[in-house]
DNA sequence: AAAAAACGTTTCATTATGTGAAACGGCGTT
DNA sequence: AACGCCGTTTCACATAATGAAACGTTTTTT
């Protein structure tokens, strides 16, 4: 049982699906083969490029070739990503630190760091001291693990060869080809931990926020005491974040 | 004389202004203000945001309130502001190079240089060989010396005090406070000049590009040998980028 | 050099679609 | 309990979007 079937403006649905063609492949489109791509009408397809072209939301250059125009880089530029993830995740994130009764944050990758964007406190008595807007290093948390597993190996290869992985407990991985097999375990199995590496006591799971395109753009943690964060739990925590991130991933 | 009154499409004009009215100012709207704001009926600017939501254009958080949304960072981001300055700048700096039988090229500031994304080649003999894509010193040439004129106080600073200044020429102004004094020079009376300053024998005139807000995006100039460079041709010049500039400015 | 194909653009009768006033239901304040 | 404000839905109506065909150029083929 859907919601029920609202009133959409077409024109407005057209037009976006006109835009959605160009893409960084295919970059430029003629009236027609836009036509036949979209599956509109040569007329309609026509009158709609018109009116983006007037707006300047598209550019019709000397050859006629329609491609996106200025205003639609002013607009894009309008949104923060950050900004739009936070708002988006407030609510699924809320519910995982609900259901789960650990401290749940969201952290993107920034200048080789994580930065924490959002975070939803549990209702324990202990808490996560980390904050919105702190940092913490890639190579000792769950969510800097995660997201350097999930980006290209290039990127892995510049990271760990240009830092220093200095000790932040007895149990921090500091050696470089250790740190690449975590990078590649983590991929494999898709969720990442956190076992007392960045601090004694703190245990911590991750799992990623994956954008349409399947890019990792995110990653979802949840962080508790050792004392009550017991490995035979892990399994549940994860099957309830992720139908958390399964809601933050409908809008993105 | 306008073109014909083209059969533009109400419902995307709607769409647009409507996502217009998102600034970094006000960033939030319910449909009743929007509706204000618009001049549009409250419930067309409900339908327009929801059709809009439904494409993640938009997003409606928990308050009910509308914001940007993550497929219009998206789209904004397929977007090349270079590109569509070369596309956008093609016809008028050809114009502009027969027009004054000199080099014309369209640069923008880049990692502390110029770079420059747009060339037209005069038909005299005797051609510039900066070419498109290649990067030139900020303080030995009319456009670096522009751009930098029209940014910040603070980043005039930043780049006065954190680079130095090798001679090129006999002509280079390689002290501070005199680079300092020409880009107030330059501010005011709106053009710049580079007489001999990057290599003997080469003079330049640059001006600005502006975009809607009034912001510099990119500056213009025109090159040529000092040998048929006169200065008394340099009001003329000008009036005469100016034109051209103007038709670029239409499409920001 | 002529003919054909392909392009963006315009026309116009037809009909699908967006429209606004008013009503609705939920929420917070008085 | 009454009021005011909000986003949302309804429905008769009028406007505005539509597609097939034709147009005028330009490019490709013959």
């Amino acid at each position: 049982m859907e919601k029920d079937v609202k009133n959409l403006n077409q024109s407005i649905i057209k037009a976006f699906k006109v835009l959605d063609a160009f893409t960084p492949d295919k970059k430029e489109w003629g009236v027609r083969e836009l036509a036949a791509k979209t599956g509109y009408n040569k007329s309609t397809t026509y009158r709609l490029l018109s009116t983006l072209v007037s707006l300047h939301i598209v550019y019709q250059n000397e050859n006629e070739k329609y491609s996106l125009g200025s205003k639609l880089f002013e607009l894009g530029n309008r949104v923060s990503l950050y900004e739009s993830l936070t708002t988006i995740s407030n609510q699924p994130i809320r519910n995982i630190a609900l259901d789960i009764e650990e401290t749940v944050l969201l952290g993107v990758l920034k200048e080789n760091q994580v930065l924490y964007i959002n975070k939803a406190d549990s209702l324990n008595g202990l808490k996560i001291s980390t904050s919105i807007g702190s940092h913490q290093p890639i190579y000792a948390t769950a969510t800097g693990k995660l997201l350097m597993a999930f980006s290209s190996l290039e990127k892995q290869k510049n990271y760990l060869y240009q830092n220093t992985f200095g000790s932040l407990t007895k149990n921090t991985i500091t050696n470089i080809s250790s740190l690449q097999s975590e990078f590649n375990k983590i991929k494999k199995q898709g969720y990442s931990l956190d076992l007392e590496e960045f601090e004694l006591g703190l245990i911590c799971i991750a799992i990623p926020v994956f954008n349409k395109k399947g890019e990792v753009i995110a990653g979802i943690s949840a962080s508790g005491p050792s004392s009550r964060f017991k490995m035979e739990k892990v399994e549940k925590y994860i099957s309830i974040m992720q139908n958390g991130v399964s809601l933050i991933e409908r809008f993105l």
